[in-house]
DNA sequence: AGCATTATTTGAATCGATTCACGGGCGACT
DNA sequence: AGTCGCCCGTGAATCGATTCAAATAATGCT
């Protein structure tokens, strides 16, 4: 016995056609069920037979009948996507961060977006609360160097967030972070077991919290060694900046002779003022880099570079914010600081390195 | 007279502190006001008296009221947010593309979301797909080299797409197209006239059709100037290959003096290898690279490069996808194709270049 | 004061997918 | 034959913000 009439289907037909996007009252019409129905055949086809399902398919291919997320969000109370919002998408540091968050939200099924803040608080602070009025089942914030209350805010409201990339731990939120000091101390420890005794460190501004740990990691290690340590501050992290700085330190009397860069544009820079000045790298200054970008492997002297854990960095953020959404009871806040390793190239590698500081059996 | 017992605002009150996310009827009820009136706070403060706006204001801020997304998307049908898809968010022309399209959403109110479809059709599909179900009000993609049948459906189904940086127009969309081939001609063009006479194209896999079309644009301007061209189909786009291409090509007996190549990579990689066999760049060897990266500039031999209109192409493509948003009747689908230029630099600068080709009055 | 206007506020209806208590149909077992 | 269960399918109720016709308050005008 037929449940409607032919005029049921009809109806549901045009509304595909007159431009209003069907739904699932239209697709339950034309293939003559429920709405329940058609429901379950999108979320628990097992539960229906095999008829049914046929003819729910069929109707949904003619009226191509696409699901509303805002209504199933609506009901459901949550999204399985998780928004990422990133202070640079220029940056490879936190294009790396994206792609670790991307492969472990895709192994869990949940999608990710993304959103790029452009270095601007108010940006940053609008995306976050995009994804946090549209139901997101979690965030990650990979911040600018400023205040995090918006993050914060939405940490308290009770929706899941976890910073990566921040200076600090905090006990609302989790937090992934990389030791900054420990990347500064390992590259100036570099230099020194090259040989370099005259350093400099070149990096700025300094008021940003990762550049000044980096520099307190790299003054660390020249003490340790007794050394003494140049620093420039620059204005930014590109090539030009660099480039000044290394002028300026090549064309004092008592030259240096290693180079801990806060960038690798920045070493590149400095490379750059060498080469124009004459003097050798790696063999009269070695240099290093950091971040590990692109151009630091690519350079025509390769250039070594502390490298961040990037993409572990998105991977570890995303598992601690899968924690937390599943409501671990025992889950508590924590900060998870993952270390940088150096890798080196030919910009820091003596052809004949200084025997001094190389421990020997 | 009151409309609502004390008790109502302590619900309100309670709701909150429950977990449970409050809604606009907890703000009603604590602020002693119609939800209707919340409603027009929030989207028409100018309908409401200053001191119901105050009161309700309080109560938002002492339940830290956050509007839900999906419900009022349910209501709208539509989105203040446009998703973008992008290929690969490691590659700096579509980190370009996605500035420029932030730029012109946000000139116009609108949130830009960013996908990364990693070079996998079957992501590309599902974060369309995702896009659409959500309601945004227009999508952009910069495709991989591949169907755009996802695209094509959405586009049919009524909502705005644009295709950004993809090879062919098409019928149901607005495309967005950087002249490839002009942009081949441009670099051999320029080669040519820096005096360059044994020709090589370096580039790969030749499948991809933007490859495919600049290998056709320089092939046409050896041509003109009935000049002969060697192709190496590389692997990939990389420095690696470049190099490997370079030194077969620097190899061989009659040894080409003029090198276009599909990415700055590659030209890294060719500019590595001449310099390993004491070739001089420019003075022997003149080179050009494609898609101005940073790595092109900042490279220790500056490289010439085609430079292609990323951020333009991202607001071109945005100001298509608004014009169909905003269903204007005589909306035509249409393909923008802009053109790419060069960037000279000294990897294709010769010191001494020779006159010929150069027009005197 | 009396009436017409305008300014505010109200609250039921709406959007569309999901949920779930309910019921019809059918086979199995006693 | 009777009854217990199970399988499928049903459709009203639900999520929460917005809308808008209607009610009410406030103001202006004669």
């Amino acid at each position: 016995m037929p449940r409607n009439s032919p005029s049921d289907a009809r109806r549901g037909r045009r509304a595909a056609q007159e431009g209003a996007r069907p739904s699932v009252q239209d697709v339950a019409k034309l293939a003559g069920v429920a709405v329940g129905t058609v429901s379950n055949v999108l979320n628990n086809p097992d539960r229906v037979t095999e008829f049914t399902r046929r003819k729910v398919e069929a109707a949904i291919a003619e009226l191509g009948f696409v699901r509303n997320f805002a209504a199933r969000t609506l009901v459901a109370g949550t999204t399985n996507t998780v928004g990422l919002v990133l202070v640079d998408i220029g940056n490879s540091l936190f294009v790396d961060i994206a792609r670790g968050a991307e492969a472990a939200t895709a192994a869990s099924g949940l999608k990710l977006l993304l959103a790029n803040s452009d270095v601007d608080q108010a940006k940053q602070d609008a995306y976050l609360e995009l994804f946090d009025q549209a139901q997101t089942a979690g965030l990650l914030l990979a911040p600018l160097d400023g205040p995090l209350d918006a993050a914060r805010a939405i940490a308290r409201r009770g929706r899941p967030i976890v910073v990566v990339n921040a200076p600090a731990a905090d006990p609302d939120m989790c937090c992934v972070a990389v030791d900054e000091q420990l990347g500064g101390y390992l590259a100036a420890h570099h230099l020194i077991a090259q040989g370099a005794r005259r350093l400099a460190f070149v990096g700025g501004p300094l008021h940003l919290h990762a550049i000044r740990d980096r520099l307190d990691g790299a003054r660390q290690a020249a003490t340790e060694a007794s050394l003494d340590l140049t620093v420039i501050e620059t204005h930014a992290l590109n090539v030009r900046d660099g480039r000044t700085a290394g002028g300026n330190l090549l064309r004092q009397s008592r030259r240096v002779d290693g180079i801990v860069c806060a960038s690798d544009p920045l070493a590149v820079g400095v490379i750059n003022a060498a080469a124009e000045r004459g003097v050798g790298v790696p063999d009269d200054l070695v240099v290093v880099g950091y971040d590990n970008n692109h151009l630091a492997s690519e350079s025509l002297i390769p250039i070594s570079t502390i490298a961040q854990p990037g993409l572990r960095m998105g991977e570890v953020a995303t598992q601690l914010l899968l924690e937390e959404t599943q409501n671990d009871p025992d889950h508590r806040h924590q900060t998870v600081v993952l270390e940088p390793h150096l890798i080196a190239r030919r910009s820091s590698q003596r052809r004949r390195p200084t025997t001094n500081r190389l421990r020997t059996p």
